[in-house]
DNA sequence: AAAAAAT
């Protein structure tokens, strides 16, 4: 029993504790991160309030320096040697890290019950946990991070190599699997054994069957309408690039589609003929009402009916004067107009709907005492949680400047703060839609007062995963409330939308927002695939914050972890990680206490860190939305940013198309690791910043 | 494939 008490190093037991920094390594990979950094300054928090609370040592060393080249030729020597040792390393890791939990709760729990209970029980499980070689030796991080995660993320893990041929395998795979499929049906050897049935079902049932595959197509029309026609009208238009053509692009679309025989179909199965006229509406306005950036110079946030404490808070959060989308729509938002605006990344659409909400609302209550437990007013959604917290930041302080209150309501955290802030009564409500739809069913949210709804990213909002669950929501909010749509990348995908719940939508745009006027620099590096994971740690090797985006969230830990072994401090975006790790992880990216984060496309959209002035995007979009998104994390508000965009030789063709229809141009490069390319990237990222910071006169 | 609820 005594030698299950591990307290050690004069720690309390009952206050039980990982011993991070007195631990020898168990690897060696480990043991040379460790002698990079000292042990004496590894983890342990720095705030003195922290049970962890380590002071800094004086004339301590960084907590992660750079690797030389040396160390790191020596790191791939070492994995080269590891790797040819897999299952063993698996099996060391996994035990080790799945205990790591429990041991910190059976400590504190269990002694009183142990000792008149189950002596017996306590006896068998401990002795093991004792003999386990690792335990001492275990790395700082898993402590605090992934226990559940582990499991799944492991064995994927050790296959590392492998891996990255896999994500392409499975789509090949799986329609020539469903092919093998019915020949082998055909084939079976039990087919003789029932005679008279089979003679009769088959001929019928082969029927049956093929006359349902020619329909088929019709299905998949019917459940992705939007898209598949967004893309292949862009194709054909492509030479054409500014804004004003894309109105006419839709319009030109119309009568080929209606040309094809499959259409008819189409038609008369799912959608009527005032939808189809209501969205060449929509983009008939979009060109109409286009914003000139010129006419806009001499509006104040004053002169477009803003009231002076909200003025004052737009200039604390740093917008002393309107950008043009939002010279555009705060004048009709505050007539009460439903409002669809696009306006490229960064060019400020939260201000543009959320300080016109404000004064709104503030208008509609003047005068009235503001009730305990009124209901909600004012909703604001986001497709991800990180994005609905960060609109909040921007809305909140410019609400509280007129003394009404916001809340955010997503999933990943206890609901109980913000129920308690419902009870108590908020009026504008920031979030995402499950935690939301969820609040609602539990009746713990009541929409019916809202008069105000704004959907950001609303052309994501009405993509399939999302669209449902928007016209639920949608539906339970006042009659007639005001609907806003915003996104850099507004289309006809917001047709469902826009024709069930606006009216007579005003619709804007800026104009002149072409690539030409864009601060971002695009460059394709066509890649050995063999060569991805080196071209990619050679380039987050740099000053400056590096955003990479990866498809999936595996890859995304994978790289992070790699980065981070290699000796740059990366941390990973991705929805496997619990909220906490999530925001934690993006705001060390903000605040620069790392300089790399390893994101899937749960920060292509909305995301704003004030400095990337590299996107890295690790796996090519598949649609060219994504890739004006993602590439959006970068040159914000006007500043220069560079979008470096990896593929493989055989995705050229397909990369070149996207690249049309996001109308953007990028050189292709051939690169190889150790290319003079890759260096000028790696540095001249930041240089551009620097120059263009000069040239505008802004800090950099 | 990812995201959005919790379990």
């Amino acid at each position: 029993m005594p030698k299950n008490k591990k307290p050690a190093g004069g720690r309390p037991a009952q206050n039980f504790e990982p011993r991070y920094g007195d631990k020898p390594s168990f690897q060696d990979r480990k043991r040379r991160t460790d002698d990079a950094r000292p042990a004496a300054s590894r983890p342990g928090s720095k705030s003195p309030n922290h049970r962890g609370h380590r002071p800094a040592e004086a004339g301590a060393a960084e907590p992660k320096r750079r690797w030389t080249a040396q160390e790191r030729a020596g790191r791939d020597e070492a994995r080269a040697i590891r790797s040819t040792d897999r299952p063993r390393r698996s099996s060391d890791d996994r035990p080790a890290r799945s205990f790591d939990d429990r041991p910190a709760r059976s400590f504190d729990d269990r002694p009183a019950r142990t000792y008149g209970d189950r002596p017996a029980r306590s006896f068998d499980d401990r002795p093991r946990r004792d003999d386990r070689p690792a335990r001492d030796d275990r790395p700082a991080r898993p402590y605090n991070d992934r226990p559940a995660r582990s499991f799944d993320d492991r064995p994927r893990r050790d296959d590392r190599p492998a891996r990255d041929d896999r994500p392409a395998r499975p789509y090949n795979d799986r329609p020539a699997r469903s092919f093998d499929d019915r020949p082998r049906r055909d084939d079976r050897p039990a087919r003789d054994d029932r005679p008279a049935r089979p003679y009769n079902d088959r001929p019928a049932r082969s029927f049956d069957d093929r006359p349902a595959r020619d329909d088929r197509p019709a299905r998949p029309y019917n459940d992705r309408p939007a898209r598949s026609f967004d893309d292949r009208p862009r194709r054909d238009d492509r030479p054409a690039r500014s804004f004003d053509d894309r109105p006419r692009r839709d319009f030109s679309d119309r009568p080929r589609r209606e040309e094809r025989p499959a259409r008819s179909d189409w038609n008369a199965s799912t959608t009527s003929k005032a939808h189809e006229q209501h969205v060449d509406v929509v983009h008939e306005k979009l060109q109409a009402q286009a914003v000139q950036t010129e006419e806009t110079s001499d509006v104040t946030f004053t002169s477009l009916g803003l009231g002076d404490n909200i003025v004052r808070t737009l200039a604390d959060l740093g917008a002393a004067a309107p950008f043009p989308i939002q010279a555009a729509t705060v004048a009709p938002i505050l007539e009460g107009r439903d409002v669809l605006a696009r306006g490229r990344t960064g060019s400020g659409k939260t201000i543009a709907f959320g300080a016109p909400l404000v004064e709104s609302l503030l208008r509609s209550q003047a005068g009235q005492k503001r009730a305990f437990a009124r209901l909600p007013q004012a909703l604001i959604l986001a497709p991800t949680r990180e994005l609905a917290l960060q609109i909040d930041r921007t809305v909140q302080p410019i609400a509280r400047s007129v003394g009404l209150f916001t809340t955010q309501i997503y999933g990943g955290v206890p609901q109980a703060r913000q129920v308690g802030a419902l009870r108590k009564g908020v009026d504008i409500i920031i979030g995402t839609p499950g935690r939301i739809e969820d609040l609602i069913r539990q009746g713990k949210l009541d929409l019916s007062d809202v008069r105000i709804v704004v959907l950001d990213e609303a052309d994501h909002m009405s993509e399939l995963g999302f669209l449902e669950p928007m016209q639920r929501i949608l539906r339970l909010v006042q009659d007639g409330a005001q609907k806003l749509m915003f996104s850099a990348t507004l289309d006809r995908e917001v047709a469902a939308l826009v024709d069930e719940f606006l009216v007579n939508p005003a619709v804007y745009e800026v104009a002149g927002e072409t690539q030409e006027s864009s601060t971002i620099d695009h460059r394709i590096l066509v890649i050995d695939h063999r060569d991805k994971a080196e071209i990619l740690t050679s380039l987050v090797d740099r000053d400056g914050k590096t955003l990479v985006f990866a498809r999936t969230r595996a890859f995304a830990e994978m790289l992070a972890e790699q980065f981070d072994d290699a000796g740059i401090s990366a941390v990973a975006l991705h929805g496997d990680l619990n909220q906490a790790k999530r925001t934690r992880n993006l705001e060390r990216l903000t605040s620069g206490r790392v300089s790399v984060l390893v994101a899937t496309d749960v920060a292509a959209r909305g995301i704003h860190v004030d400095d990337i002035d590299l996107v890295i995007q690790a796996d090519a979009p598949d649609e060219y939305k994504t890739y004006l998104h993602r590439s959006g994390r970068t040159g914000r508000a006007g500043r220069a940013g560079t979008v470096v965009t990896l593929i493989p030789r055989q995705r050229r063709r397909r990369m070149t198309e996207m690249l049309q229809r996001a109308e953007i141009e990028a050189p292709f490069d051939e690169v190889r690791p150790g290319d003079d390319l890759l260096e000028q990237l790696r540095v001249g990222a930041t240089a551009d910043v620097a120059e263009v910071a000069e040239a505008a006169d802004v800090p950099a």
